[in-house]
DNA sequence: AAGTGGTCTAGACCACTCA
DNA sequence: GAGTGGTCTAGACCACTTG
Protein backbone atom coordinates (compact mmCIF):
# COMPACT_ATOMS: atom_id res chain seq x y z
CA UNK A 1 0.00 0.00 0.00
CA UNK A 2 1.58 3.31 -1.28
CA UNK A 3 -0.32 4.99 0.95
CA UNK A 4 1.12 7.85 3.39
CA UNK A 5 2.85 8.95 0.09
CA UNK A 6 0.12 10.62 -1.30
CA UNK A 7 -1.98 11.47 1.59
CA UNK A 8 0.84 13.62 3.22
CA UNK A 9 2.66 15.07 0.74
CA UNK A 10 -0.80 16.32 -0.77
CA UNK A 11 -1.20 18.39 2.26
CA UNK A 12 2.10 19.56 3.98
CA UNK A 13 5.43 21.27 3.20
CA UNK A 14 6.92 19.31 5.95
CA UNK A 15 9.95 17.70 4.72
CA UNK A 16 8.94 13.78 3.64
CA UNK A 17 11.77 12.43 5.81
CA UNK A 18 10.14 14.06 9.16
CA UNK A 19 6.33 12.84 7.51
CA UNK A 20 7.75 9.32 7.27
CA UNK A 21 9.33 9.61 10.89
CA UNK A 22 6.11 11.16 12.61
CA UNK A 23 4.09 8.20 10.96
CA UNK A 24 6.73 4.99 12.26
CA UNK A 25 6.76 6.95 15.76
CA UNK A 26 3.00 6.75 15.58
CA UNK A 27 3.11 2.97 15.07
CA UNK A 28 5.98 2.71 17.83
CA UNK A 29 4.02 4.73 20.01
CA UNK A 30 1.02 2.66 19.36
CA UNK A 31 2.72 -0.31 20.35
CA UNK A 32 1.56 -1.99 16.88
CA UNK A 33 5.10 -2.54 16.66
CA UNK A 34 6.14 -3.93 20.35
CA UNK A 35 9.07 -2.95 22.22
CA UNK A 36 12.16 -4.88 21.27
CA UNK A 37 10.52 -6.25 18.45
CA UNK A 38 12.03 -5.88 14.73
CA UNK A 39 11.06 -3.89 12.06
CA UNK A 40 10.87 -4.72 8.67
CA UNK A 41 13.82 -3.41 6.69
CA UNK A 42 14.34 -0.50 5.08
CA UNK A 43 13.99 -1.55 1.45
CA UNK A 44 10.24 -2.73 2.32
CA UNK A 45 9.73 -0.04 4.68
CA UNK A 46 9.97 2.54 1.62
CA UNK A 47 8.42 0.39 -0.98
CA UNK A 48 5.63 0.73 1.51
CA UNK A 49 5.69 4.24 2.32
CA UNK A 50 6.45 5.30 -1.41
CA UNK A 51 9.44 7.03 -1.00
CA UNK A 52 13.21 6.48 -1.87
CA UNK A 53 15.19 4.42 0.34
CA UNK A 54 17.66 6.79 1.16
CA UNK A 55 14.71 9.20 2.61
CA UNK A 56 12.84 6.45 4.72
CA UNK A 57 17.00 5.77 5.90
CA UNK A 58 17.25 9.06 7.19
CA UNK A 59 13.71 9.03 9.11
CA UNK A 60 14.88 5.78 10.70
CA UNK A 61 18.18 7.33 11.55
CA UNK A 62 16.54 9.90 13.21
CA UNK A 63 14.54 8.02 15.48
CA UNK A 64 17.26 6.06 15.83
CA UNK A 65 19.06 9.61 17.62
CA UNK A 66 15.84 10.17 19.44
CA UNK A 67 16.33 6.60 21.34
CA UNK A 68 12.98 4.98 19.36
CA UNK A 69 15.08 2.43 17.41
CA UNK A 70 18.47 0.47 17.64
CA UNK A 71 19.65 -0.51 13.80
CA UNK A 72 22.87 -3.09 13.84
CA UNK A 73 24.33 -4.08 10.72
CA UNK A 74 23.41 -7.59 9.09
CA UNK A 75 20.61 -8.08 12.11
CA UNK A 76 17.48 -5.37 11.22
CA UNK A 77 16.29 -2.57 13.05
CA UNK A 78 14.72 -3.32 16.41
CA UNK A 79 12.25 -0.92 18.46
CA UNK A 80 13.75 -0.01 21.95
CA UNK A 81 12.13 -1.34 24.74
CA UNK A 82 12.39 1.93 27.68
CA UNK A 83 12.00 -0.28 30.36
CA UNK A 84 15.46 -2.29 29.44
CA UNK A 85 18.10 -1.72 32.29
CA UNK A 86 20.21 0.89 29.87
CA UNK A 87 17.24 3.28 28.59
CA UNK A 88 15.30 3.53 32.11
CA UNK A 89 18.17 5.38 34.20
CA UNK A 90 17.95 8.06 31.62
CA UNK A 91 16.40 10.87 33.55
CA UNK A 92 17.89 9.62 37.25
CA UNK A 93 20.91 11.64 38.05
CA UNK A 94 21.57 10.44 41.82
CA UNK A 95 23.54 7.21 41.26
CA UNK A 96 25.78 4.81 43.29
CA UNK A 97 29.56 6.32 43.48
CA UNK A 98 30.42 4.33 40.13
CA UNK A 99 27.71 6.14 38.48
CA UNK A 100 25.62 2.66 38.23
CA UNK A 101 21.69 2.98 39.10
CA UNK A 102 20.94 2.73 42.93
CA UNK A 103 18.76 -0.41 43.15
CA UNK A 104 15.57 0.75 44.92
CA UNK A 105 12.25 -0.19 46.80
CA UNK A 106 9.28 2.67 46.31
CA UNK A 107 6.37 3.06 48.77
CA UNK A 108 3.72 5.44 47.78
CA UNK A 109 2.12 7.40 50.74
CA UNK A 110 -0.18 9.21 48.73
CA UNK A 111 -1.61 9.40 44.90
CA UNK A 112 -4.73 11.01 43.68
CA UNK A 113 -6.08 12.75 40.63
CA UNK A 114 -6.62 16.23 41.10
CA UNK A 115 -7.16 19.57 39.98
CA UNK A 116 -3.89 21.27 39.13
CA UNK A 117 -2.23 23.53 41.22
CA UNK A 118 -0.65 27.28 40.56
CA UNK A 119 2.74 25.66 40.01
CA UNK A 120 1.84 22.29 38.99
CA UNK A 121 0.14 24.79 35.96
CA UNK A 122 3.18 26.96 35.42
CA UNK A 123 5.83 23.79 35.53
CA UNK A 124 3.63 21.84 33.10
CA UNK A 125 1.81 24.26 30.91
CA UNK A 126 -1.83 23.29 32.10
CA UNK A 127 -4.66 25.01 32.09
CA UNK A 128 -6.81 26.23 35.40
CA UNK A 129 -9.51 23.45 35.04
CA UNK A 130 -7.14 20.40 33.50
CA UNK A 131 -6.28 17.51 35.69
CA UNK A 132 -3.18 16.12 37.24
CA UNK A 133 -1.82 12.53 38.84
CA UNK A 134 -0.32 13.75 41.53
CA UNK A 135 1.94 11.06 43.52
CA UNK A 136 4.12 11.35 46.48
CA UNK A 137 6.66 8.18 47.26
CA UNK A 138 8.97 7.52 48.96
CA UNK A 139 12.54 5.92 47.76
CA UNK A 140 14.78 3.21 49.38
CA UNK A 141 18.30 2.07 48.81
CA UNK A 142 19.76 -0.83 50.62
CA UNK A 143 16.29 0.15 53.14
CA UNK A 144 17.76 3.37 53.99
CA UNK A 145 14.95 6.50 52.53
CA UNK A 146 17.29 8.36 50.61
CA UNK A 147 14.70 10.44 48.12
CA UNK A 148 11.20 12.01 48.91
CA UNK A 149 9.31 12.77 45.87
CA UNK A 150 6.26 14.43 44.68
CA UNK A 151 5.03 13.85 41.14
CA UNK A 152 2.27 15.22 38.86
CA UNK A 153 1.24 13.95 35.65
CA UNK A 154 -0.95 15.65 33.15
CA UNK A 155 -3.90 13.27 32.98
CA UNK A 156 -4.71 13.99 29.97
CA UNK A 157 -1.19 12.17 28.54
CA UNK A 158 -1.71 9.08 31.35
CA UNK A 159 -5.61 8.93 31.61
CA UNK A 160 -6.87 6.50 33.92
CA UNK A 161 -3.14 5.92 35.37
CA UNK A 162 -5.25 6.12 39.17
CA UNK A 163 -7.36 2.77 38.22
CA UNK A 164 -3.75 1.04 38.12
CA UNK A 165 -2.90 -0.77 41.31
CA UNK A 166 0.45 -1.57 40.31
CA UNK A 167 1.50 1.08 38.23
CA UNK A 168 5.27 1.76 37.71
CA UNK A 169 7.50 4.24 39.39
CA UNK A 170 9.76 5.13 36.65
CA UNK A 171 8.80 7.71 34.20
CA UNK A 172 9.89 5.75 31.01
CA UNK A 173 7.89 2.79 31.93
CA UNK A 174 4.91 4.49 32.34
CA UNK A 175 5.67 6.87 28.88
CA UNK A 176 6.10 3.40 27.05
CA UNK A 177 2.72 2.33 28.57
CA UNK A 178 0.73 4.97 28.02
CA UNK A 179 2.17 5.66 24.11
CA UNK A 180 3.91 9.21 25.36
CA UNK A 181 7.43 9.12 23.79
CA UNK A 182 9.40 11.55 25.77
CA UNK A 183 12.33 13.47 24.84
CA UNK A 184 14.66 15.93 26.88
CA UNK A 185 15.13 16.30 30.32
CA UNK A 186 15.95 18.96 32.64
CA UNK A 187 16.63 19.34 36.53
CA UNK A 188 17.40 21.87 38.63
CA UNK A 189 19.11 21.15 42.08
CA UNK A 190 19.77 23.59 45.24
CA UNK A 191 20.73 23.13 48.18
CA UNK A 192 17.73 22.66 50.72
CA UNK A 193 17.51 21.68 54.60
CA UNK A 194 15.09 19.27 55.93
CA UNK A 195 11.83 20.66 57.24
CA UNK A 196 10.52 18.74 60.30
CA UNK A 197 7.71 16.53 57.85
CA UNK A 198 10.51 15.54 55.64
CA UNK A 199 12.83 14.81 58.33
CA UNK A 200 10.64 12.17 59.61
CA UNK A 201 10.02 10.57 56.37
CA UNK A 202 13.48 10.83 55.43
CA UNK A 203 15.00 10.23 58.92
CA UNK A 204 17.66 12.47 59.09
CA UNK A 205 18.17 15.25 61.89
CA UNK A 206 15.71 18.34 61.02
CA UNK A 207 17.45 20.93 59.19
CA UNK A 208 19.80 18.62 57.84
CA UNK A 209 21.35 19.52 54.78
CA UNK A 210 19.35 17.82 51.60
CA UNK A 211 19.31 18.31 47.65
CA UNK A 212 16.01 19.85 46.23
CA UNK A 213 15.11 18.46 43.04
CA UNK A 214 13.41 20.11 40.63
CA UNK A 215 12.60 17.63 37.15
CA UNK A 216 10.60 18.12 34.08
CA UNK A 217 11.04 15.46 31.55
CA UNK A 218 9.53 16.51 28.42
CA UNK A 219 7.82 14.55 25.34
CA UNK A 220 9.65 14.40 22.14
CA UNK A 221 7.53 17.13 20.54
CA UNK A 222 8.02 19.04 23.91
CA UNK A 223 5.16 19.18 25.79
CA UNK A 224 5.82 18.72 29.77
CA UNK A 225 5.01 14.93 30.58
CA UNK A 226 5.90 15.00 34.18
CA UNK A 227 7.03 17.64 36.92
CA UNK A 228 9.06 15.97 39.49
CA UNK A 229 9.77 18.04 42.69
CA UNK A 230 11.89 15.79 45.27
CA UNK A 231 14.25 16.08 48.55
CA UNK A 232 17.19 13.68 48.66
CA UNK A 233 19.79 12.79 51.03
CA UNK A 234 22.56 11.92 49.05
CA UNK A 235 24.35 10.16 51.63
CA UNK A 236 26.71 7.53 50.13
CA UNK A 237 25.36 8.58 46.73
CA UNK A 238 25.93 11.29 43.84
CA UNK A 239 24.39 13.06 42.05
CA UNK A 240 25.61 12.76 37.68
CA UNK A 241 25.63 15.17 34.94
CA UNK A 242 26.74 14.01 32.04
CA UNK A 243 27.18 17.02 28.53
CA UNK A 244 27.30 16.09 25.89
CA UNK B 1 43.96 19.43 -5.42
CA UNK B 2 42.50 15.86 -5.09
CA UNK B 3 45.30 15.06 -2.79
CA UNK B 4 43.76 13.60 0.62
CA UNK B 5 41.51 11.23 -1.21
CA UNK B 6 44.66 8.78 -2.98
CA UNK B 7 46.56 9.35 0.90
CA UNK B 8 44.00 8.11 3.27
CA UNK B 9 42.17 5.25 1.47
CA UNK B 10 44.64 3.57 0.37
CA UNK B 11 46.06 2.80 4.05
CA UNK B 12 42.79 2.52 5.81
CA UNK B 13 39.70 1.04 5.51
CA UNK B 14 38.28 3.62 7.53
CA UNK B 15 34.73 5.21 6.25
CA UNK B 16 35.36 7.73 3.84
CA UNK B 17 33.44 10.18 5.47
CA UNK B 18 35.23 10.02 8.84
CA UNK B 19 38.19 10.48 7.05
CA UNK B 20 37.56 13.51 5.22
CA UNK B 21 35.79 14.47 9.05
CA UNK B 22 39.00 14.20 10.77
CA UNK B 23 40.48 16.52 7.69
CA UNK B 24 38.01 19.24 8.42
CA UNK B 25 38.60 19.17 11.94
CA UNK B 26 42.05 19.53 12.24
CA UNK B 27 41.70 22.48 9.76
CA UNK B 28 39.41 23.52 12.56
CA UNK B 29 41.66 22.59 15.49
CA UNK B 30 45.12 24.33 13.50
CA UNK B 31 42.54 27.63 13.18
CA UNK B 32 43.69 27.23 9.56
CA UNK B 33 40.05 27.87 9.51
CA UNK B 34 39.17 30.27 12.15
CA UNK B 35 36.47 30.94 15.03
CA UNK B 36 33.21 32.13 13.55
CA UNK B 37 34.57 32.72 9.72
CA UNK B 38 32.95 30.84 6.80
CA UNK B 39 34.78 27.79 5.15
CA UNK B 40 34.33 27.27 1.86
CA UNK B 41 30.64 25.42 -0.21
CA UNK B 42 30.07 21.96 0.32
CA UNK B 43 30.74 21.79 -3.86
CA UNK B 44 34.08 23.06 -3.67
CA UNK B 45 35.02 20.93 -0.45
CA UNK B 46 33.85 17.98 -2.24
CA UNK B 47 35.98 18.90 -5.36
CA UNK B 48 38.80 19.27 -3.09
CA UNK B 49 38.88 16.22 -1.47
CA UNK B 50 38.24 13.99 -4.05
CA UNK B 51 34.50 12.85 -2.99
CA UNK B 52 31.02 13.03 -3.81
CA UNK B 53 28.98 15.76 -2.51
CA UNK B 54 27.19 13.08 -0.37
CA UNK B 55 30.25 11.61 1.31
CA UNK B 56 31.14 15.25 2.20
CA UNK B 57 27.67 16.51 3.59
CA UNK B 58 27.93 13.21 5.94
CA UNK B 59 31.04 14.80 7.58
CA UNK B 60 30.12 18.14 7.25
CA UNK B 61 26.91 17.15 9.65
CA UNK B 62 29.32 15.01 11.96
CA UNK B 63 31.04 18.28 12.58
CA UNK B 64 28.13 20.24 13.30
CA UNK B 65 26.61 16.93 15.62
CA UNK B 66 29.94 18.03 17.41
CA UNK B 67 29.08 21.93 17.41
CA UNK B 68 32.51 22.78 15.39
CA UNK B 69 30.18 23.96 12.63
CA UNK B 70 27.00 25.86 12.23
CA UNK B 71 25.76 25.64 8.55
CA UNK B 72 22.52 27.73 7.89
CA UNK B 73 20.70 27.23 4.56
CA UNK B 74 21.36 30.37 2.32
CA UNK B 75 24.36 31.63 3.72
CA UNK B 76 27.17 28.98 4.40
CA UNK B 77 29.11 27.11 6.57
CA UNK B 78 30.71 28.67 9.76
CA UNK B 79 33.41 28.04 12.05
CA UNK B 80 31.82 27.82 15.43
CA UNK B 81 33.87 30.17 17.85
CA UNK B 82 33.66 28.18 21.12
CA UNK B 83 34.32 31.66 23.46
CA UNK B 84 30.87 32.72 22.41
CA UNK B 85 28.71 33.24 25.17
CA UNK B 86 26.27 30.15 23.74
CA UNK B 87 28.43 27.72 23.42
CA UNK B 88 31.03 28.86 26.17
CA UNK B 89 28.82 27.34 28.92
CA UNK B 90 28.31 24.30 27.98
CA UNK B 91 30.52 22.60 30.95
CA UNK B 92 29.16 25.34 33.40
CA UNK B 93 26.30 23.67 35.35
CA UNK B 94 26.12 26.05 38.13
CA UNK B 95 24.19 28.55 36.66
CA UNK B 96 21.77 31.30 37.98
CA UNK B 97 17.71 30.19 38.70
CA UNK B 98 16.76 31.26 35.30
CA UNK B 99 19.45 29.03 34.11
CA UNK B 100 21.39 31.86 32.99
CA UNK B 101 25.09 31.70 33.17
CA UNK B 102 26.15 33.34 35.96
CA UNK B 103 28.47 36.88 35.94
CA UNK B 104 31.91 36.14 37.33
CA UNK B 105 34.84 37.54 38.52
CA UNK B 106 37.73 35.08 39.18
CA UNK B 107 40.98 35.20 41.35
CA UNK B 108 43.90 33.33 40.47
CA UNK B 109 45.18 31.39 44.15
CA UNK B 110 47.82 29.48 42.62
CA UNK B 111 49.07 28.15 39.49
CA UNK B 112 52.08 26.15 38.77
CA UNK B 113 53.46 23.52 36.31
CA UNK B 114 53.99 20.42 38.90
CA UNK B 115 54.30 16.56 38.13
CA UNK B 116 51.05 14.59 38.13
CA UNK B 117 49.45 13.78 41.86
CA UNK B 118 48.13 10.09 42.16
CA UNK B 119 44.56 11.25 41.91
CA UNK B 120 45.23 13.32 38.85
CA UNK B 121 46.70 10.61 37.07
CA UNK B 122 43.87 8.15 37.91
CA UNK B 123 41.41 11.22 36.50
CA UNK B 124 43.17 12.23 34.27
CA UNK B 125 45.03 8.81 32.62
CA UNK B 126 48.51 10.19 32.36
CA UNK B 127 51.62 8.15 33.33
CA UNK B 128 53.41 9.07 36.86
CA UNK B 129 56.25 11.46 35.24
CA UNK B 130 53.66 13.30 33.39
CA UNK B 131 53.34 16.75 34.06
CA UNK B 132 50.15 19.03 34.83
CA UNK B 133 49.43 22.43 35.26
CA UNK B 134 47.70 23.06 38.57
CA UNK B 135 45.43 26.19 39.17
CA UNK B 136 43.57 27.13 41.86
CA UNK B 137 41.07 29.61 41.80
CA UNK B 138 38.01 31.41 43.03
CA UNK B 139 34.83 32.71 41.49
CA UNK B 140 33.07 35.44 42.78
CA UNK B 141 29.36 36.19 41.50
CA UNK B 142 28.27 39.71 42.72
CA UNK B 143 31.81 40.04 44.48
CA UNK B 144 30.83 37.42 46.39
CA UNK B 145 32.96 34.17 46.13
CA UNK B 146 30.79 30.91 45.45
CA UNK B 147 33.58 28.60 44.30
CA UNK B 148 36.92 27.35 44.87
CA UNK B 149 38.33 24.94 42.49
CA UNK B 150 41.30 23.24 41.73
CA UNK B 151 42.13 22.42 38.20
CA UNK B 152 44.72 20.39 36.84
CA UNK B 153 45.08 20.10 33.01
CA UNK B 154 47.90 17.70 31.11
CA UNK B 155 50.89 19.40 29.99
CA UNK B 156 51.17 17.71 26.76
CA UNK B 157 48.05 18.82 25.82
CA UNK B 158 48.47 22.73 26.57
CA UNK B 159 51.99 23.34 26.31
CA UNK B 160 53.37 26.35 27.97
CA UNK B 161 50.47 27.25 29.46
CA UNK B 162 51.77 28.00 32.27
CA UNK B 163 53.95 31.26 30.89
CA UNK B 164 50.74 33.25 29.55
CA UNK B 165 50.12 35.67 32.45
CA UNK B 166 46.35 36.32 31.23
CA UNK B 167 45.00 33.11 30.40
CA UNK B 168 41.27 32.22 29.91
CA UNK B 169 39.77 30.70 33.28
CA UNK B 170 37.43 28.64 30.60
CA UNK B 171 38.69 25.14 29.65
CA UNK B 172 36.29 26.31 26.16
CA UNK B 173 38.47 29.03 25.59
CA UNK B 174 41.60 27.63 26.43
CA UNK B 175 40.97 24.70 24.30
CA UNK B 176 40.04 26.44 21.71
CA UNK B 177 43.17 28.51 22.05
CA UNK B 178 45.48 25.41 21.97
CA UNK B 179 43.99 23.48 19.01
CA UNK B 180 42.17 21.44 21.61
CA UNK B 181 38.78 19.62 20.37
CA UNK B 182 36.55 19.04 23.54
CA UNK B 183 33.59 16.29 24.02
CA UNK B 184 31.60 15.40 26.27
CA UNK B 185 31.66 16.39 29.69
CA UNK B 186 30.78 14.40 33.09
CA UNK B 187 30.49 15.94 36.57
CA UNK B 188 29.79 13.69 39.91
CA UNK B 189 28.39 16.32 42.70
CA UNK B 190 28.11 15.27 45.96
CA UNK B 191 26.94 17.04 49.26
CA UNK B 192 30.11 17.74 51.83
CA UNK B 193 30.68 20.52 54.39
CA UNK B 194 32.92 23.36 54.72
CA UNK B 195 36.54 22.42 55.60
CA UNK B 196 37.97 25.33 57.68
CA UNK B 197 40.45 26.47 54.46
CA UNK B 198 37.26 26.26 52.42
CA UNK B 199 34.98 28.20 54.46
CA UNK B 200 37.38 30.90 54.69
CA UNK B 201 37.77 31.76 51.07
CA UNK B 202 33.86 31.16 50.49
CA UNK B 203 33.32 33.43 53.96
CA UNK B 204 31.05 30.48 54.84
CA UNK B 205 30.61 29.11 58.65
CA UNK B 206 33.10 26.16 59.08
CA UNK B 207 30.93 22.89 58.03
CA UNK B 208 28.47 24.72 56.12
CA UNK B 209 26.90 22.16 53.41
CA UNK B 210 28.15 22.67 50.52
CA UNK B 211 28.08 20.94 46.89
CA UNK B 212 31.57 19.02 46.13
CA UNK B 213 31.78 19.09 42.08
CA UNK B 214 34.37 16.18 40.57
CA UNK B 215 34.21 17.39 36.52
CA UNK B 216 36.08 15.51 33.81
CA UNK B 217 35.94 17.02 30.34
CA UNK B 218 36.96 14.67 27.78
CA UNK B 219 38.25 15.97 23.94
CA UNK B 220 36.74 15.00 20.93
CA UNK B 221 38.45 11.58 21.01
CA UNK B 222 37.52 10.61 24.36
CA UNK B 223 40.99 11.75 25.96
CA UNK B 224 40.61 13.47 29.43
CA UNK B 225 41.75 17.26 29.34
CA UNK B 226 40.68 18.76 32.67
CA UNK B 227 39.99 17.56 35.88
CA UNK B 228 38.45 20.19 38.07
CA UNK B 229 37.46 19.36 41.45
CA UNK B 230 35.43 22.47 43.67
CA UNK B 231 33.65 23.16 46.27
CA UNK B 232 30.67 25.39 45.95
CA UNK B 233 28.23 28.09 48.01
CA UNK B 234 25.18 27.57 45.86
CA UNK B 235 23.20 30.06 47.89
CA UNK B 236 20.82 31.88 45.40
CA UNK B 237 22.14 29.97 42.32
CA UNK B 238 21.51 26.41 41.41
CA UNK B 239 23.12 23.17 39.91
CA UNK B 240 21.21 22.40 36.04
CA UNK B 241 21.68 19.35 34.35
CA UNK B 242 20.18 18.69 31.32
CA UNK B 243 19.34 15.39 29.67
CA UNK B 244 19.02 14.34 25.94
C1' DA C 1 24.28 -17.87 0.38
C1' DA C 2 20.83 -14.77 1.59
C1' DG C 3 19.46 -10.83 4.00
C1' DT C 4 20.42 -6.84 6.67
C1' DG C 5 22.17 -2.17 7.48
C1' DG C 6 26.33 1.02 6.06
C1' DT C 7 28.85 3.59 2.54
C1' DC C 8 29.37 6.05 -1.69
C1' DT C 9 28.04 8.00 -5.88
C1' DA C 10 25.73 11.36 -9.36
C1' DG C 11 22.43 14.34 -10.29
C1' DA C 12 17.88 16.99 -9.93
C1' DC C 13 15.30 20.20 -7.69
C1' DC C 14 13.74 23.15 -3.60
C1' DA C 15 14.18 26.94 0.03
C1' DC C 16 16.54 30.44 1.85
C1' DT C 17 19.75 34.69 1.87
C1' DC C 18 21.69 38.57 0.08
C1' DA C 19 23.41 41.96 -3.14
C1' DG D 1 19.58 36.25 -9.97
C1' DA D 2 23.48 33.91 -8.12
C1' DG D 3 25.00 31.19 -4.48
C1' DT D 4 24.25 28.51 -0.46
C1' DG D 5 22.61 24.54 2.18
C1' DG D 6 18.37 21.11 2.38
C1' DT D 7 15.66 17.43 0.27
C1' DC D 8 14.89 13.55 -2.66
C1' DT D 9 15.96 10.11 -5.87
C1' DA D 10 18.06 5.63 -7.95
C1' DG D 11 21.34 2.50 -7.90
C1' DA D 12 25.94 0.17 -6.89
C1' DC D 13 28.71 -1.99 -3.79
C1' DC D 14 30.59 -3.19 1.00
C1' DA D 15 30.45 -5.29 5.80
C1' DC D 16 28.28 -7.81 9.00
C1' DT D 17 25.11 -11.57 10.82
C1' DT D 18 22.74 -15.70 10.53
C1' DG D 19 21.25 -20.21 8.87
Amino acid sequence: MLNSRIMTTRFSNRPLYLQVRDALAERIASREWAPGGAIPNEGDLARQFGVSAGTMRKALELLESERLLTRRQGRGTFVNDQASEELAIRYSNVRQPDGQHVSENVEVLDAALSPVSEVEGRRLRLRLHDKVHRIRRLRFSDGKPYLLEDVALPAALFPGLSEYRTASHRIVVLAQQFGVLLGRGEERVTLGSASPDVARALQVKPAAPLLTLDRIVYTLDGRPAEWRFGHCHLADKCYLAETK
